[in-house]
DNA sequence: TTGACAAATGTATGCGCATACAAAAAAATG
DNA sequence: CATTTTTTTGTATGCGCATACATTTGTCAA
């Protein structure tokens, strides 16, 4: 315990009053400072800035958030930060953020849409002026909640459900659809496919859905015990891709739900002996800032992390400062051609 | 647009006092009910919650904060969210976090001491009741403004300056000196270092600091031309590894500032056609989810970052509700020893 | 000098909420 | 039934800030 001066006992932070009375002006003035208003006369600005940084003031946020209603704080909700893919879109939302003064909170959902609508509520209840979320597929109740609110909100990394406007993303669907039909032209007609966890990722099941779509747009038969899903993680892949080699018939090649499923093949392969991309082709889903680097390096989907956070930050704030719509915005994401994708053989 | 219910064409969010007047009962009443207070019968407290759920209520954050002087809110100041040490840390801090009923505000400082002192500045101005930082070292300004706002803060990711309260992390200085004594004690003694860059980052100098004490410990000569500072990416380390063995006298081993710049390492030996662990004996830190599966499996040292953000979680909610200290708490980093070092060649 | 007007500063109020205190209602006691 | 005690509800206030409006001071013209 800190021993008490009296006179506000608890030595608090300033506030506007304390500055006000050691300058001898009136709080408005002080709160005119604060806020660059001209009608304020040179010598006084001067005085009150003098004593604000004598007495260490800044503005208290809350009492400033109420008196605006606005609390220049944005909410994401984000399956798991342990996901370089969503790493870097945040990071980019911070980045552009921090330039228009604004801040971010950031929660996560382990991809539970449960989980979303409870953080989408806390992150109201903070007061919040606008949301990030990952995906398109909400709960009804979470939709109500976003609605309510009148909050503008992103979806983002998704553009499959043309029903849903505020959407900054991509194609997920086209982005399984291209990297089955890269496998597809190279003369592979055996293609399994290691899809993440469609259940609460509608991101993983457009890929998947684009990849079965691609099959059958080729006349390629569907084969359910070439798909599997796996969460992401390279050891959940390294099995499941274990047991699917094992099959009487194995794969010639493989579409991977995302670059680490498609990193843990890779890995996986080298062990068992399986050279890549000559008895196998391997395309992923991410663009993953080690993809190239692996070896082989990766064929994979780039997608454009950076510039959904970068565009997500600026939708939102223009949305909250000029009540313009957030729009709907499907990036590219194109293939990427490397290593790990290569003509079939012909005995194979 | 929806239709508009009169009084208050606006459709605002309802506050207690919308709630109160529905209800017929006083906003007393109705924020005695938000708080679960006792004393509220239960028939009137069903009247409120009926109304609260009729009209979508849900408390003002920003009032609640000024009322209560409190914003369960952390906030947090990263290098950047792009490093999976980070990222895993924030991501435990979060959960932590979530279940306590606080929420977390993240910004990146870039690695820039003077950005960080705006940032935090920043986040107090938002109110936040306590700090995570990374690192033991500040601009006095930061430090000013901490002390000042009397909130609580944990330094993370680093113990090494004994003199500082407050940390949550582990000896980065001791990190150095581990892997490279590991190395030592194979029989190396030319022993390189690709250190991260220095500036404003007290846990790579310290790094580097172990990884010299190391050396002269065990007799060994430090060769300047043998330590070279590169960023935390694949593509600097791979350069500077190229120039590094370019050299007259090449070194037999390797120290890296973390495993990103290991993988790098390993990345572009293979392109060399260097063969590790045999000419080349390699040592990260970090623990990166990849780097067991790296090939040959990265030896590197395991930080523990996700107790780190766990901890952190606790102990600064622990401060700001009971007022307890923060505390020293230097975390285990251990040696994980894998394929990419072995005894030196005698010919080496 | 006076009045008209502009510039500078102050006073009072509300943002939504929690709570000390006051009041009313209900229950217990004599 | 009156009185005291307990439980329940309401009223008034302040948290720190921005701002509409009121007041004061300064400037200029007549």
């Amino acid at each position: 315990m800190k021993p008490l001066d009296h006179e506000g006992s608890t030595r608090r932070i300033p506030s506007q009053a304390d500055i006000a009375a050691a300058a001898q002006v009136s709080t408005a003035t002080v709160s005119r400072v604060v806020n660059n208003s001209s009608l304020v006369s040179p010598a006084l600005r001067e005085r009150v800035l003098a004593e604000m940084d004598r007495l260490g003031y800044y503005p208290h946020g809350a009492a400033r958030a109420l008196a605006y209603n606005k609390s220049w704080t944005i909410g994401a909700v984000i399956p798991t930060i342990d996901n370089d893919l969503f790493a870097r879109g945040i990071g980019a939302l911070m980045k552009r953020l921090r330039e228009m003064d604004y801040s971010l909170m950031v929660v996560s959902s382990d991809y539970s849409l449960a989980d979303e609508a409870n953080l989408v509520r806390r992150l109201l209840e903070r007061g919040v002026d606008g949301l990030f979320l990952i995906g398109q597929e909400r709960l009804p109740e979470t939709r109500r909640l976003l609605e309510r609110s009148g909050r503008p909100y992103v979806e983002s990394y998704i553009s499959d459900d043309l029903e849903r406007e505020n959407n900054i993303g991509f194609s997920n669907f086209d982005a399984g659809f291209a990297g089955t039909r890269h496998l597809v032209e190279l003369g592979h007609h055996r293609i399994a496919m290691l899809a993440g966890i469609g259940e609460g990722n509608d991101r993983a099941r457009q890929r998947l859905a684009g990849y079965r779509a691609c099959l059958e747009a080729h006349g390629l038969a569907v084969d359910e015990s070439l798909i599997h899903e796996v969460p992401y993680e390279i050891d959940a892949a390294r099995v499941a891709f274990g047991s699917l080699v094992e099959q009487a018939a194995p794969p010639t090649a493989l579409m991977c739900g995302n670059d680490l499923i498609a990193m843990g093949v890779l890995f996986e392969a080298r062990a068992l002996g399986i050279s890549i991309p000559e008895r196998l082709s391997v395309v992923g889903v991410d663009n993953h800032p080690l993809s190239r680097h692996a070896w082989p390096p990766l064929t994979t989907i780039d997608i454009p992390a950076i510039e959904i956070g970068r565009l997500a930050a600026e939708r939102l704030v223009d949305a909250i400062e000029h009540g313009t719509a957030i729009g709907r915005h499907a990036l590219d994401a194109p293939l990427i051609v490397r290593g790990t994708t290569a003509a079939k053989t012909s005995e194979a």
